[in-house]
DNA sequence: TGTACATCAGTGAACGCGCGTTCACTGATGTAC
DNA sequence: TGTACATCAGTGAACGCGCGTTCACTGATGTAC
């Protein structure tokens, strides 16, 4: 039967939602349409309603992970004190909590080998995010000039990225801890000066 | 018919190179059994004459690749002039030549988030590859104890990965390009002191 | 406002396909005497 | 050194399975009059 244009919307949302935790979790090579939908309470053959292939909804997953990780740091750097912003954006970013949520985390931590072997189309696309993802942390990271500013996020959040991916792959949780501390520790004393 | 211990010694090398590469230009989970057979000239019902599994592939692939990108650097550290030898192994890291060849370099660089989703039991193998790796390069790391070393190597080389596979994602050469530049000159001078 | 009808969200079964793994079979190699 | 036989590397077909995608069908929703 059809359902409500309302009723649709919901769906839709939680798709989106259920997709962008699934693929980060599990990888998008590994996490497919079937699980997705019935995590989202619906039979797999519904998923062209939504969407027109499985790399339309890997790219607007990762637009909804982007969005939902970039608020969440904006946040952080908001409610930081004065010239603390991007200090607080480091230590929320290289968290023990962040390193063990894998499903709501970074997408870069989660998917970027991934996304660098996706088909072109598909990069366009996840650049144009991450742009959009760099445009709400710039104001937080220091420097003169948008130039300058922009090589240093450039630098350091693909770093911290790569950083939290090894955290993850350590078993044991102390050992994950150390090297998570070490590295607030130093990107904090390169980008925000101790 | 029955093949000489040769022969077979000579295959098993074949697959072993095949897929350390296949693994690591194409992603674990999305290069098959069947694919690396073929390319090492052989039919996939023999791949358990020389393998007892898939994961088992994966480790040795993985243990053949971190041998053979340690050698590069180690090499490249070696040759450089008194003091430099870091310096060399950053910069050769960081080279438009590395970010150009996904099937070649740095396995944290193309599987890392794969990685730290494989079973404990894989995971545990890789790291104590992944110790056997640090052990090579530490020579090479500035600092006064081993503790020191250890923490430098161990924020360094992850960011370097980190940088690398964001680099691969960018699809303007210029734009690769820059990021990288921009990437060995920060890590040198946080590594080397300029 | 009420009626007739087109739309389309969601279901459930089916599609071809490639996956990792198993297995019967082959015949040259390696071993035991 | 020669003979008898077990081993086992490699083949090719088959296994069950899950994948992304398609499709006929349903009936309430939305639209046109």
């Amino acid at each position: 039967m059809r359902y409500s244009a309302a009723h649709k919307a919901q769906n839709h949302e939680k798709i989106l939602s259920v997709a962008a935790r699934s693929f980060r979790e599990h990888g998008g090579d590994t996490s497919g349409i079937g699980t997705v939908m019935k995590k989202a309470g619906l039979s797999k053959g519904g998923f062209y309603r939504h969407f027109k292939s499985k790399d339309d909804l890997f790219v607007a997953a990762v637009a909804r992970a982007l969005d939902e990780t970039a608020t969440g740091a904006v946040e952080a750097a908001q409610s930081a004190p004065e010239g603390q912003a991007l200090r607080a954006v480091i230590e929320r970013y290289l968290s023990v909590a962040h390193a063990n949520s894998t499903g709501s985390g970074c997408v870069l931590a989660a998917l970027a080998p991934e996304l660098a072997r996706k088909p072109l189309s598909v990069r366009k696309r996840v650049e144009a995010l991450l742009d959009a993802y760099r445009g709400r942390l710039m104001p937080f990271v220091p420097g003169e000039t948008r130039e300058e500013k922009l090589a240093k996020f450039s630098v350091l959040f693909p770093s911290m990225a790569g950083v939290l991916t090894r955290a993850r792959m350590i078993s044991a949780p102390e050992e994950r801890e150390r090297l998570l501390t070490e590295a607030r520790k130093f990107f904090i004393q390169a980008f925000v000066g101790q």
